[in-house]
RNA sequence: UCGGGGAUCGUCUAAUGGCAGGACCGGGGACUUUGAAUCCUCUAAUCGUGGUUCGAAUCCACGUCCCCGAGCCA
């Protein structure tokens, strides 16, 4: 069980282990998920979130959620209840402990005084610009700002002053006074607040100034008493200057810990471009089935338990990685093949006429809700004279591997029967619109009691029984693995996959589907497994298809 | 000619001086009332060059390549 599982002995776990064995932390874990909320969560956070909270679930620590609500002008009430809703349903518990850096402004402002005190902030009236070309360049370093050797109490008096909103945005920052010839530019005298007359989402118009990330976040992390700080790679030179505050101040240090965030074949993370897909509607809202958000992923039909395992089978590491997007997808298959009742459902129909059954009569056939479930129990389908089948299931000229149906050639009708194709019928173009078939009524339930055997088994639809349904195929949102790899002049969104979305109306299917509600599961057999969308009416059910089965069949038509 | 990271099957990831293993993908087969699932099986890797060592993916040296960093974003 263990031996398998990366996710036990990769290098976060076996770091937090030394810290145990040595007593740093006093054998205490608590870890946190400190998302900005300027976007809706993405399986990449998904990651981070299973990462923090699967380690102080292992070691019976402690998970905060932290929302970092350091910068108003992009942040919303919207994203804070979206990403609530989220990591709930992914299923993660921070207990009371749902917290926010904008509860610590007090406690940052005080703090920022204090280091004003040591000598080790001051006020910069540099403009934007003129900090930017002080800062020096990656090989150059940089020069210090006029301003920095202001007396404390001149500081003191202007970032009070900047803090009752005397002066205009942009006028001045609070800078911390580090080293501006640092190879690292983080050190580089960073700006510690900045002048913002906005409305902050929780404080309102209390401030007009507001904590940079790099001044809230590792104070935040030392108030709630974090032991590991787990946060993604480009913030491995961040660390130095966290560990610069908590010492000038005097304050308890938790430990960061870097790793590689996730990137997945034919799928973005960056929130900026999900937003600008949002915003220029390629898709439908963040919740869209194509999006790589949990909520889209949960509207798809996807489960949490998927989702977990599948950021368990990754792993955690350093490297740079890309995980191909098909190890999520069989993440999927195989939570819905455990889970999911099976039902028919004829999404391109085909009307047969069994000619040889009585016209008028219906029988109840028994079908098994799940065969890796015996629980699921079974239920009854109608069978009638008139039926609809997969269209695809039919050729009139097959190819040497075809199975299915053909002219003179005998199947079974899933839990029905076997059927014979004895006629086929066309329209004035050449079209088949129809097919005859006879039955041999011993084989009611698809057995022959001869021990005849045939090589394919269909599914079906009894035409008169049969609900009408819509059926959504999602497919990639991007046609490339990397739709962030573009040539000189495009963008990501010259990649973008024109057939997404195929939307299929009049499909037919079997008539316990009539009553689904929005975010029930299925698997329709032989085709894929299927998720109720909300948009469903009463009678008029819409399924969003969350994956294909594997299928054998297409891959042999593929390779020729 | 800056600072910080990183290079193991196609992909992700183990092995932390002692048989390079697992998963996904792909190939083949068995079974099959889902061309599904399941089972079996095959393909396939230590960035390079030296060195240390009985023994190196692992330690050392020198290279090469990749990622991140110059927001009053996070």
């Amino acid at each position: 069980m263990t031996t398998d599982s990366p996710s036990s002995t990769d290098f976060v776990r076996r770091m937090i282990v030394e810290d145990n064995e040595s007593g740093r932390f006093d054998g205490r874990v608590h870890t946190r998920f400190p998302p900005e909320p300027n976007g809706y969560l993405h399986i990449g956070h998904a990651k981070a979130i299973n990462l923090n909270y699967g380690i102080a679930r292992d070691f019976g620590g402690k998970f905060n959620l932290r929302f970092d609500d350091t910068n108003p002008t992009k942040e919303e009430e919207e994203y804070v209840q979206s990403i609530i809703e989220d990591a709930h349903w992914l299923g993660v518990d921070w207990e009371d402990r749902l917290l926010f850096a904008s509860d610590y402004f007090d406690q940052l402002y005080d703090w920022a005084v204090q280091l004003i005190e040591q000598g080790q902030a001051y006020v910069d009236d540099l403009s934007a610009d003129e900090i930017r070309e002080y800062r020096g360049t990656l090989t150059e370093p940089g020069k210090e700002s006029p301003y920095r050797n202001r007396t404390i109490e001149e500081n003191l008096d202007l970032f009070e002053r900047m803090k009752n909103g005397e002066f205009p945005d942009g006028s001045r920052v609070l800078r911390a006074k580090v080293d501006m010839a640092s190879g690292n530019i983080n050190l580089r005298d960073p700006v510690l607040y900045r002048i913002l007359h906005a409305t902050h989402h929780r404080t309102g118009d209390k401030w007009c100034i507001y904590p940079m990330y790099d001044w809230a976040h590792g104070q935040s992390d030392s108030i709630e008493g974090i032991t590991h700080s787990i946060c993604t790679l480009e913030f491995e030179d961040h660390r130095p200057l966290y560990d610069w505050f908590v010492e000038k101040l005097g304050i308890y240090a938790p430990q960061q810990i870097e790793f590689a965030r996730l990137k997945l074949t034919y799928t973005l993370m960056s929130k900026r471009k999900l937003l600008k897909l949002v915003d220029e509607g390629h898709v439908n809202g963040w919740d869209d089935p194509r999006m790589p958000t949990l909520s889209g992923y949960r509207r798809k039909g996807y489960t949490p338990e998927a989702i977990r395992d599948f950021t368990e089978r990754i792993g955690v590491a350093k490297n740079d990685s890309t995980v191909d997007f098909a190890l999520l997808e069989h993440c999927v298959r195989q939570d819905l093949n455990q889970h999911s009742p099976r039902v028919m459902a004829v999404l391109d129909p085909l009307k047969v006429v069994i000619t040889n059954y009585p016209e008028g009569q219906t029988e109840e056939l028994f079908a098994i809700n799940n065969p890796e479930d015996e629980s699921a129990g079974t239920r009854k389908v109608p069978f009638s004279r008139e039926l609809y089948i997969e269209r695809e299931d039919f050729m009139e000229d097959p190819p040497r591997k075809f199975y299915r149906l053909v002219p003179g050639r005998e199947v079974r009708l899933r839990y029905a029967y076997f059927v014979t194709c004895v006629d086929v019928v066309k329209d004035d173009d050449g079209n088949v619109v129809e097919l005859h078939c006879t039955y041999d009524p011993a084989t009611r339930g698809g057995d022959s009691p001869d021990g005849r055997k045939v090589k394919a088994t269909l599914h079906w639809v009894s035409a008169k029984h049969a609900v009408d349904g819509e059926v959504r195929l999602y497919d990639q949102l991007f046609s490339s693995p990397f739709p962030e790899d573009v040539a000189e002049g495009k963008t990501f969104l010259d990649n973008l996959n024109p057939d997404s979305l195929t939307v299929l109306t009049g499909c037919k299917m079997e008539p316990s589907l009539a009553g689904v509600e929005a975010g029930q599961r299925f698997q329709f057999e032989r085709i894929g497994y299927f998720c109720v969308d909300p948009d469903s009416a009463s009678g008029k059910p819409i399924f969003n298809r969350t994956a294909t089965l594997r299928d054998t069949w297409a891959k042999i038509q593929q390779r020729k």
